[in-house]
Formats: structure tokens, sequence, C-alpha cells
DNA sequence: ATGCTTGCAAACGCTTTGCACTCTG
DNA sequence: CAGAGTGCAAAGCGTTTGCAAGCAT
């Protein structure tokens, strides 16, 4: 949790017990929870937060690189902890977000830069289908 | 326009003006529109379209794979005419979407495949940055 | 003729905003 | 203490829905 604070100061972001709480969320799973999913998973801890917190919070974040948003075609956006770029997949049977541990993107970027006349700064990598335990029975 | 026709009958679906109408702009531009924009596209020649259709319209084509939808990060979704999976750029700076001519990409999901316990469907790549244009004017 | 499509308006759901209060640095 | 962050309620906006009328097959 200290190490939490100590982030949000490297940005100059003032550190509150709201953004350690929605940040450190994100920074302890892997699940890519919406704004409403973070909202509720807090009410017992931080029952007189607000959605609209959330959403601010988010956004602050957001903008200091510390979160990713993700859209990968629900109404609501997810958000991410963002550590390196890397692709999600998104399972068409139980609607998980999971990160996809693979190299196989890693030079893309570089090549696809040197094959076209678009200067790339950054991306974002979805893949639809099924996940490890859905995929048997679909 | 005879050609959209066919495509339509071929999916099973009514051929109506509204629909060759959104489908035809789809079709023969490579601007990935919004329903908005398609909307506004369409009213001086289909006056009396309401943007319900148009959303419809789009709905029903997306479920027929005549239609992909782009989640770029926008408040509002874009639309392309799907012909063959391929990757988007999206400038920055004027929000343009382009498609992206590369051939990079072509292997990566049966390379993902073979590397994660992930059964991939299908794909939406994103990449951000600054197209032709906006890249020398920064 | 029948069932799908259209158009209008109202509803919906996610997200944003305004403002007064509170807290961080 | 000043300025930024929070919480509440209301507003905003893209998208969806219900229903009556119109059209494709």
């Amino acid at each position: 949790m200290e190490k939490l604070a100590e982030m949000l100061k490297a940005k100059k972001l003032k550190v509150t017990p709201q953004r350690l709480a929605i940040f450190g969320i994100l920074y302890n799973t892997r699940n890519h929870p919406s704004a409403e999913t973070i909202y509720k998973a807090l009410q017992p801890t931080h029952p007189t937060m607000s959605l609209a917190t959330v959403y601010k919070t988010l956004d602050t974040l957001k903008k200091s690189d510390l979160v990713e948003e993700l859209n990968v075609g629900e109404d609501s956006f997810r958000y991410d902890a963002t550590i390196s770029p890397h692709p999600h997949a998104i399972c068409l049977k139980c609607n998980s977000v999971e990160d996809l541990d693979t190299k196989v993107l890693d030079n893309i970027t570089s090549e696809i830069q040197d094959e076209t006349d678009f200067d790339i700064i950054s991306e974002k990598l979805y893949f639809y289908g099924y996940c490890k335990k859905c995929k048997t029975s679909k």
C-alpha cells in the first residue's frame, strides 16, 4: 500500500484514501473491472464513496498513465493498472478479460512503423474467443 | 448498388432503401463513420430516416457480419464494412481512423493460439499515433 | 397476407458536471 | 491556508426500446 502512495506522489497527485483504494483494486487484481465493479467492491470498506469519485479518480489516474482504459465492446469501460503494454483476451462466453501472455507481438509496433506511414505511439490489441475454462464447454 | 442488394439477400435480409443507403455509405468510404455521422450524411437524400433506424440497421448488419463495430476509445462507436480483418490506426491529432495496410499481423492469430490457452475467434487491433498528414505538424 | 422494418418519442444506462464541503500538502 | 478532491444530485449523451404504421417478400 505504501508503494501505491509513492506512485501517486511520483505523478504529483495528492494521496487520498479514495485514490489509494481505487488504485489498489486495479493494482491487485487482473480482472479489469468496470467503474461500477470497483464501486461495488469498495462499498464494504468505503461505504461513503460515490460513483462519481470513482469516475473522477479513474480519469485522473488515466491522465497520469497509471491506469489504462479498455474498450472491449461492452457498454461500459474497463480499467487496467498499466504495467507494460500487453494484449487482452475477451472470452465470448464468460465475458472475462484477461491479459494475454505472449511474446508474438513484441516487435510488431516497429515492424508496422517501417511498413506504413503511421507514427505509432500506443496500441490496444483485443482478441475475442474462448478462454481456457470455457473452450471445453463451448 | 446492385451488388449491395445481393449481399443483403445472401444473408437473407430484406432489401430496403434504408439498408442500402446505410450499407452503401459504409461500403464506399474508408472513414469509419459513427451512427451520427451516417445519419447526417443521409439527411440530404433520405430526410425522413431516423437515427433509430440507423442504429437498428447497423445492429442487423453487424449480426450478419456485413459490418464491424469499432471501439476506438471515443464516446461513440464507429463502423466499418468488413471485408477482411485488418488493424486500424487512430490519429491522436485529427481523430481519423484509417485501415492499416500491413502484412505484419497476418499470422499472429495462429501464433498466439499456439502460445496460449486461448481460442481466438476474432480480433480488434488498434494503433494510436499520428497519421501521415499530422505527423509532420505534431 | 404476414411478418419484418421504419419512424417517432420516450426510456435507459453509463458517464460527466456543478456546487458546497472537506481534506491534503 | 489555498487549492485540489469528494459526495450528492442532476444533467448529458449515445444508444435502445415500444408501438403503430408501412413495406418487402
